[in-house]
Order: C-alpha cells, then structure tokens, then sequence
DNA sequence: TGCATCACACTTTTT
DNA sequence: GTGTGATGCA
C-alpha cells in the first residue's frame, strides 16, 4: 500500500513525533505497514540520520520482514538501521560493553537445551517437572528483573525458595563458563545500564527514535531496557495489540501497558481500528469474544470487506469426526471455490491435537504443512557442531567442551572428564584451561591425558585459523579433522546418519555464505550463532494446508479458518481456568478468529478420546460468547446419524470428486 | 546396579 | 507418537 493511501489514524501514527507513542494496532490493521512507514518518514521528512534509527522485533522472521519492507521503502537512505530482535540488540550490547559486566567478549549464549542440561546436573534427584518448574521459575525472575537475592527474600513457599537457592548456584555456573542465557542478554543490559548511566547514555545517543513491535508480548525486564534506550527524551513508538497478548505464561507483562500510561503522562495513543484482514461477521465475533474481558483501552475492529459467510459452529460426536468433517469440508471447500491449499489453516490449542488432523489430512491426500517442531538449532548434529564452535569463541565454557571432546568419541570418557573435573576445580580453572595446567600428567592415565592434549591442541590450531581464513574452509577442515561423517555412518543407520549430514553441510554452507556475505570470520559467526535462524534457508511456500497452534498463528492470515477444539478443557485450557488464566484464552481465542479473512468454522467436539479415555466434553464457554449471527451445525438433537451414515456420504461424495476431476 | 519394557499422560514457545 | 517414570529382571 502507498503512503498516500494510509488511514487518518496510520498517518497520524507515523508522523508523530512529539513524545512517547502507543499504536493500539488491531489485529489485521497494518501494524507492519505502521512501523515500516514510520521509518521510511523518519528517515525523510522527519530528518533523522537511519543509523539513528532502531526498530526492536522478538523474531528473527520479524526482524527480517521488517527490514525487508523497510528497505524497499527508503532505498538507499536504508544504510545503518538497526532492526533487530530484542535479543539480538542485547547481545551487541553485551559484546561490546562485556568488560563492565565480568564477561569476556567472546562469552557463550546457552540456549534452552544447554540451560536446561545445567539444570538436570544442578537438580539431579529431581523429576523432570521439578526440574522445567525450577527453571521456569528462575527465568520468570530474571525476566522481572529480579535477581537471586530478592528471589530467595520474595519465596512464598518451600518450592521458591529452593529455586532461590538453585537460581544463584545457576548464576555462578554461567559466569564460571562465562556464559549467559536469553534471558540474560536482556537483562545484563539492564543492571549495566542503570549501574552505568554514562554507559547507558552512549546508547540513547545512538537512539533517536525507537520503535518496538509487538509492545503486549513485552516482559518487565524488556520494558525496563526500552527506558533505559530512550531515556528522558522518550522518543519511541510501541505498537502492540493488548488484546493479542497470549504469551504471560512466559513473562510477557500486559501490566507493561499501564506502566506506559502511567510512566508516560504525555503518552499518546492512537488505535488503529480498521481491519484489512476479515469479513464484518468474523469481527463481529471476535468484538463480542474479546467484549468479556475487562479493558484498559478501548478498541473495536471494524472493516468494510461485507458481511460474508456465516460462521460455522460445528458440534462434532468426538474428535476423530471433527478431523473428518474438517478434511471433507476442507475438500468440498477447495473444490467448490477453485482455491489453493494454503488458503486453509486447521488452528488448535495443543500440539498434539494435530495427530488426528495429520493422519486425516495424509489419509485424503490433502498436503499439509505443521508449525512448530523441533528447530534447526536443537537438532543433535547442529548442537554437536555448534559446540565447537562455541569452544573457539570461548574456552571458558565447560558443557562445549564436554559436548566437542566427547564428540565423536576419542578416548575421552567418563572418568577422564571427571579427573579433569577436579583437576580444574582446584585450581579455579574452566576444564580447557586445565589441560595445560602443570602437574595435570599426575591426575590423569598416560592414554587419556595425551588424547585431551591433543584435542586441546587442535582447539588451539583451528581457533587460529578461525580469525583469519574463509570460514567455509576452517569449518570443512574441522569436521575433516574429526571424522564427524564417518562417526554419524559408524553409529547410526545410513538413512538417519544421511540426513544428519546433510544438516550439518547445510548449515556449513549457510555459515560459508553468511561470512562471505557480511565479510566475517568463523570466531566472529560462533558469537552470533546461537541467536540466529536460518531464515534465508526456507523454502517458498509451498500449496499446502496449515495446521498450526493457535500460538504460531498469531500475526498469520488464511483465507479460511477451522478453529478446532473449542472446548471447555482445551480453550480454555483446564490449567488455565483462574482469572488471569481465562483472559489469556480468551484472548487466544480472539487471536484464532481473527486469523480469518473470509469464512471461519469453529468445531468441537462431544465426545474426545484422549488415550484410552473416552470424555465428555462441553462446548467452550467463548463459542457463547462469539454472539448469535452463528450456523449451528451437527447439534445433538439434530444430528442423530452414526458413522457409518457419515462415512457413506463421505464416500459419496470423493465418488463425485473423482468423476468431476 | 543398570538396563529393558510397559503403561500412561500430554499447554502454549521464541530468543 | 513421544518421552518419562515405574517396574521387573539379569
């Protein structure tokens, strides 16, 4: 869309520059269009230099899409925005003012999976909920700004206390790897800058203006740095969707909303209130869900796309029938408007409600793309080879290098670490530095000592050459040198050791490219690699259904929507039934129905099998709540057909699709 | 003590 | 379908 074609309150929006700016931008009201507008002006008529600039995103996919627009709006006035994920941005700061924080520059960022292995070793008789519970907790604490001290003194209970107690042994542990977690890269940042106010001021003069997308999934620590980045001046934009917040259960602080309002006297706020997204019947019901929660600013979404389809309430006898009635239906559809595939999306509360919609979907031949799954990054063969890398950035930080000593295997075990281990320990030394302690030749076997020399050694050698020559090349050396394809064909079957490797020259091949792209060596890539996607490396869209959580569909839109599920139990969730708890599924709910542009059918179901257990089930309260302009199909009452009657007119019908084909 | 086997339960997720 | 915790066997 043009400038000139932006709404009154859009173009209001862009063009303020007066104070601290709240966009309430509804869901489908050209948020993005908002804030890439916004940069485009500024950088124009608003006469700020671009590197002055900063927009902060939570994705990389945000981030990336954001630039993109951005980009292709300025020109060449684009050189030296910053648009960056929140995570991304914390980490510059941290490399460059590492100093003032105890941390070497070249510190380890420990993702979940890392975190979460210093957790098991921390909690060792604990079960597996304790375990995710306790960090959990901890990261809840830090995202709050609270720190081991304050949480240890603010426990309510045995539980929080002991995950007081953790939280500091966890603390020590990091900065004894000089390591930080995600939370951290926010977090430091915060404690330097109001330690360190001439620190901080460094920054705000590099920040003209700042403009923060998705201001409701903000959490209080976040909030805090974005103050901190704009100090008195409090030139920034937040854009955010109060009632599309859905993420709470992981710090995000709706609260943040008010504290802009009452931190901020002069705030202004302008909603954006037209919805380029949906039929006037869609948001009708997605006005009347969200009408039930209490509000701070007022908000209603209208359109001007007509009133369109009804929406379909679909009661089905258990959920097995709701995977059939959805697939069928999803075929008449297609058929019917001569459409594509990836005009439907199957949106759900739970992971594993998309089992059935899977087998349904692969049963009819319908193709069909799932959200979510195991990232690139978590994947055993990446982990191994980032590990790696993260040793050459840091030698510091111990599970690398357990990870990179142990893989493949090389006459280092259990007992060599552990001697090794202790060695360090006494010594006050990260177990790389220990290897070259003297007086190391005695504590450990002849065998295990010269294997550990050598692959320190090594570590040395390729770290060398890691600042200096193509990365592409260093990291074919290395795993050269480690024999890791031979390893993954040695000790797995071909199939999966093939894939793994195809993993692992795919990420080598993205790394090669990425530092010829932006002219930077193997060690510099290894500090980044941890907050990166390889977004670069999706494939196009493919005509395929989606079927998705209703948290991956947030900031997603399908022409037709099957929101499934909609019971009491699963939407709302039955661990979610107290106040805060229902807001946020309400809201979700909020979020599914307006991820619809054209027709929308909600489904549930009376009956759902759930292992063995066949249940009752009831229709969830916010199907209630979507108002009467709603066809009710499959009732009880009205619906006593078995199905076995279902599957013959199922029959019935892919006859006639097979004829008209 | 350690491993195999079986039952069973199962929010939501990015950095 | 997956991962885990409990049980039971070597």
């Amino acid at each position: 869309m043009a400038a000139d074609s932006l709404n009154p309150p859009q173009r209001e929006a862009i063009r303020y520059l007066d104070g601290p700016l709240l966009v309430l931008a509804g869901a489908g009201s050209g948020k993005t269009r908002v804030i890439t507008q916004k940069i485009a002006w500024l950088t124009g008529e608003g006469g700020i230099a671009p590197d002055k600039i900063t927009a902060i995103t939570f994705t990389n996919k945000a981030a990336k899409e954001m630039k993109e627009r951005a980009v292709r709006l300025v020109g060449g006035r684009g050189e030296g925005l910053t648009i960056s994920t929140f995570h991304s941005l914390g980490a510059r700061i941290l490399r460059q003012e590492a100093r003032h924080v105890g941390l070497k520059p070249g510190f380890s960022i420990l993702d979940a999976s890392d975190t979460g292995q210093l957790f098991q070793e921390m909690l060792k008789n604990a079960d597996k909920a304790r375990i995710r519970g306790v960090q959990n907790r901890i990261s809840l604490w830090k995202n709050a700004v609270v720190g081991p001290e304050q949480a240890a003194a603010i426990a309510t209970d045995d539980l929080e206390a002991g995950a007081a107690k953790v939280y500091a042994e966890y603390e020590r542990t990091l900065r004894a790897y000089q390591a930080v977690d995600f939370d951290d890269l926010i977090r430091l940042p915060v404690e330097l800058f109001e330690a360190h106010d001439d620190v901080g001021g460094r920054w705000r003069s590099r920040i003209w203006h700042l403009l923060v997308d998705e201001y409701q999934d903000t959490n209080r620590c976040q909030y805090r740095l974005m103050k901190l980045l704009t100090g008195a001046r409090a030139s920034f934009t937040a854009v955010g969707d109060d009632d599309q917040s859905i993420y709470g259960w992981r710090g995000a602080d709706i609260g943040n909303l008010r504290l802009l309002r009452d931190e901020y006297p002069n705030l202004k706020v302008i909603a954006l209130e037209q919805n380029y997204r949906s039929t006037t019947r869609i948001l009708a019901a997605a006005n009347s869900v969200i009408r039930h929660n209490p509000k701070l600013f007022e908000k209603r979404l209208w359109s001007d796309k007509g009133h369109g389809d009804a929406i379909q309430v679909i009661a089905c006898r258990d959920n097995v029938h709701e995977a059939e009635w959805v697939a069928a239906r999803l075929q008449a559809h297609r058929f019917e408007h001569r459409g594509k595939w990836l005009d439907y999306a199957v949106l759900y509360r739970g992971n594993h409600q998309a089992r059935v919609f899977e087998q349904q979907l692969r049963a009819q031949k319908i193709p069909y793309v799932l959200s979510g799954g195991q990232s690139f990054f978590e994947r055993s063969e990446i982990k191994d080879l980032t590990s790696y890398l993260r040793l050459l950035a840091n030698q510091d930080d111990d599970p690398a290098f357990i990870r990179a000593v142990t893989t493949p295997r090389r006459g280092i075990g259990g007992s060599t670490l552990e001697a090794l281990g202790k060695a360090a320990g006494s010594r006050h030394q990260s177990l790389f530095a220990a290897i070259f302690a003297p007086g190391l030749e005695a504590e450990l076997a002849a065998k295990p000592f010269v294997a550990v020399r050598e692959f320190a050694q090594f570590i040395t050698r390729i770290e060398y050459r890691a600042q200096r020559e193509p990365a592409g090349q260093v990291l074919d050396d290395l795993l050269r040198a480690i024999g890791y394809e031979t390893w993954l064909f040695e000790t797995l079957d071909p199939k999966e050791a093939e894939t793994k490797w195809n993993n692992v020259r795919d990420f080598v091949g993205w790394l090669r490219q990425k530092g010829e792209a932006e002219g930077k060596s193997l060690l510099e890539l290894a500090q980044t690699v941890a907050l990166l996607s390889m977004l670069d490396k999706q494939e196009g869209e493919q005509d395929a259904v989606q079927l998705a959580t209703l948290h991956a569909a947030k900031g997603l839109e399908f022409r037709h929507v099957f929101l499934v599920g909609a019971e009491e139990g699963i939407l709302p969730h039955r661990e979610s039934l107290h106040v805060a708890g229902i807001e946020e599924e309400r809201r979700l709910m909020y979020v599914g129905i307006t991820r619809a542009q054209l027709s929308l059918a909600v489904t549930w179901c009376e009956k759902r099998k759930q292992g063995k257990e066949i249940s009752e089930r009831q229709a969830s309260r916010f199907i209630g709540e979507m108002g009467d302009d709603l066809k009710h199909v499959g009732r009880k009452s009205d619906a006593p057909e078995d199905r076995n009657a279902g599957r013959a007119k199922f029959a019935q019908f892919k006859a006639m699709l097979a004829r008209q084909k």
